[in-house]
RNA sequence: GCUGCUAUAGCUCCAGCGGUAGAGCGCACCCUUGGUAAGGGUGAGGUCGCGUGUUCGAAUCACGCUAGCAGCACCA
């Protein structure tokens, strides 16, 4: 006789075993049409199940759109698996969860799926949805389950079912001839999913995550309550693939990559201005916060990788050089041992400490084909790395100042939305537990003086120690891992670091690794998709553009050109023979902050049109007083008069 | 690296499915000197990603390779 407490406090009571069903129709006949499943005492439940205790009962409807969503999307996912199995006997179903925007369910098949399958399955989903068959709960022992599908054929179904606990039952879902297994909840039947989803593309993707196990077939689609959301969704995709670096990239004539450098950069005047751009503002911050800049050797002997464990770890990656005299050089896949060995050159004292040593260093690393990405993922980029040797004492202090230097630099950029992820001990780790204790605090406690919220990862540590991810959101809602700072104990030891301490003894010295940007190359590439290309003026390759009216003008434009330049501005000059219409639209679309148009009535008065990118208005100014404006716009965020 | 797809003019793309290819933009030249997002004309430009094979003949068919795209795996 179960007593059903409502999250409103309101208690029902019914004499024998009741679904949320009924109870919303008890309800409202309103709340029966929008009730889409429940949670029982905060358990997912079907709302067809029945319930059998006293409990507190809350309804979904699609204004829970989170868990409804979520709900939808599952369901879409049996609803593919069960028009694949129509259209495709024979295939194997394995699973099938909801994800981020939408679904998908991996099949194991003969014959891949292709792009045009994806149609003929979609179309047989409508109709699934359309035939609204009642979806049904049902339980087995985990014995039942493992020879149904062993009776089936479905080695991976078995696989998985095998992986639970003998004595545990499993659920399994039926809709029509279709049956998974399945934690659920699931809705009422197929025709509550709706129609507001897309099959979206087909891809390969290893068995339980696992590269050494066979490939599946993984479709996947997006889901959502309603057609106007899907669209909204696919109008997001069609934004995001505007923005995309790699298109920007050629069209704003930044870089370009071509196949005989795959993974390497060209970088055009244009976009190695702004990279120079960057790495000054970087070199600027750097050297008012104390640190001392190096450039450390790109070939570098085996030997050096061996002692600092690289090369076991990660020799596969690296890349080589044999000399005619036997020596096996590796290019450098990162800056530490180099700092070590400058760090190394003479007796440090603790008077030195802590030592902050920065480089923008070019790597190479040979990362695998199928992972590079335009210049967000390349094998030869350039870290702004440092190391600050310092002593345990001062991983706190160092790790709050460096923190703050991120999010002011972050914020120059115009990213302000910053998660920080918190990777503490790893099951196999070096150092005694007391060491990693001070570290871990000491990391904690920066995030906490530079008020950032961390999220813990546990057990995501470096084995030398724990590591802070600063991730950063864009302006489309895509999260960016850029900076890191991980504590280090045992490089030191190994490539024997040490410094002379008050008592007139050795020590190992501390090493923090940190980098803010990440690789600049891959900078880059956010900074462009965050502007969609249109650069903040600073940044901007090109600030202005001074554009003659007609051939008459061409040596006043001259003039304010060059008056620009003197000003140090980055200016070009078109005095071509074309119509200011043209020339407008040509720079617009190039996203060029500002346009001077220079005709008879400027000359006469000694002024400039000013027109501002994004705007149709002008303004009409002094030479001297436009320059001065405009050397104000552009001038970096660290060196404006007015910061403190 | 794995699975699938793709590769044609500088760029964006169409036609071609065994008989050597076309548009728009861009580029060059000429006309035009025009006041805020494309003025007009003429012209040049392609070993159809690379290699091998089949064939009288390959952009087209087969095989191999390379690079790119999507996802998976990887990311010190």
């Amino acid at each position: 006789m179960p007593i059903i407490q409502l999250p409103d406090g309101s208690k029902r009571q019914y004499d024998e075993a009741v679904t949320a069903a009924t109870i919303a129709s008890d309800i409202g006949p309103g709340l029966a049409k929008a009730a889409l499943a429940a949670k029982v005492d905060g358990l997912d439940w079907d709302l067809n199940r029945p319930i059998e205790t006293d409990c507190l009962l809350q309804l979904i409807t699609a204004k829970d759109s989170e868990a409804a969503l979520e709900l939808v999307r599952h369901d879409c996912a049996h609803i593919m698996a069960e028009a694949v199995l129509e259209l495709y006997p024979g295939t194997q179903v394995t699973i099938g969860p909801a994800i981020e925007n939408g679904f998908y369910y991996d099949f194991h098949r003969e014959d891949p799926f292709s792009t045009e399958d994806l149609a003929s399955i979609e179309a047989r989903m409508h109709e699934i949805v359309d035939r609204d068959e009642l979806i049904t709960r049902g339980v087995w022992t985990r014995d039942e389950a493992v020879a149904f599908y062993k009776e089936k054929n479905e080695p991976f179904k078995v696989e998985l079912v095998e992986s639970i606990p003998a004595e545990e039952t499993v659920s399994f879902y039926t809709q029509g001839d279709f049956i998974d297994l399945c934690r659920g909840p699931h809705l009422v039947s197929t025709g509550k999913a709706g129609h507001a989803f897309k099959l979206m593309k087909v891809a390969g993707a290893y068995w339980r995550g696992d590269s050494n196990r066979p490939m599946l077939q993984r479709i996947y689609g997006t889901a959502w309550l309603s057609e106007k959301e899907l669209k909204n969704y696919l109008t997001m995709l069609e934004e995001a693939e505007k923005r995309d670096h790699r298109k920007l990239g050629r069209q704003l004539d930044f870089f370009h990559l071509q196949e005989e450098a795959a993974g390497s950069v060209f970088w055009h005047p244009r976009g190695w201005t702004l990279y120079r751009e960057i790495e000054d503002y970087m070199r600027r911050r750097l050297d008012n916060a104390h640190y001392s800049e190096v450039k450390t050797p790109q070939l570098v002997d085996r030997s050096l990788w061996e002692a600092s464990g690289h090369w076991d770890k990660f020799g596969e990656n690296m890349f080589t050089a044999e000399t005619n005299e036997d020596r096996t050089l590796a290019l450098k896949p990162m800056n530490c041992p180099g700092h070590v060995q400058i760090y190394r050159q003479g007796v440090k004292s603790y008077r030195d400490l802590p030592l902050r040593m920065a480089e923008f260093g070019s790597c190479h690393r040979n990362e695998p084909s199928g992972a590079l990405h335009g210049i967000m993922r390349v094998r030869a980029f350039t870290q702004d790395d440092a190391h600050i040797f310092c002593t345990e004492d001062q991983i706190n202090s160092e790790s709050v100042a460096f923190c703050h230097l991120l999010q002011e630099i972050y914020a120059d950029f115009g990213f302000t939305d910053i998660r920080v992820k918190f990777s503490d001990r790893p099951e196999v780790r070096a150092g005694d537990d007391e060491t990693w204790d001070k570290a871990e605090k000491a990391l904690a406690d920066a995030t906490k003086a530079a008020e950032l919220e961390t999220t813990l990862n546990p057990g995501e540590g470096a084995f030398y120690g724990p590591k802070l991810e600063f991730v950063l959101r864009d302006a489309i809602g895509r999260d960016w891992q850029c900076g890191t700072l991980q504590v280090d104990f045992v490089l030191p030891e190994r490539l024997d670091a040490e410094y002379v301490a008050e008592d007139g003894n050795r020590h190992r010295p501390v090493m923090l690794h940190r980098a803010i940007l990440g690789s600049l190359e891959r900078w880059i590439g956010i900074l462009i998709e965050q502007y969609s290309g249109r650069m903040p003026v600073w940044l901007s390759p090109v600030q202005l553009v001074i554009a003659s009216i007609t051939d008459s003008s061409n040596d006043y434009a001259k003039e304010v050109y060059e008056a620009a330049l003197a000003a140090g501005l980055r200016a070009e000059l078109d005095t071509r023979n074309e119509k200011i219409g043209y020339k407008i639209r040509e720079h617009s679309t190039a996203k060029i902050p500002f346009i001077l148009a220079v005709g008879g009535r400027e000359e006469e008065a000694r002024t400039v049109a000013i027109r501002q990118l994004g705007s149709d208005g002008q303004q009409v100014l002094g030479v001297e007083e436009a320059v001065s404006m405009l050397c104000d716009a552009a001038t970096p965020p660290d060196l404006k008069q007015d910061r403190a």
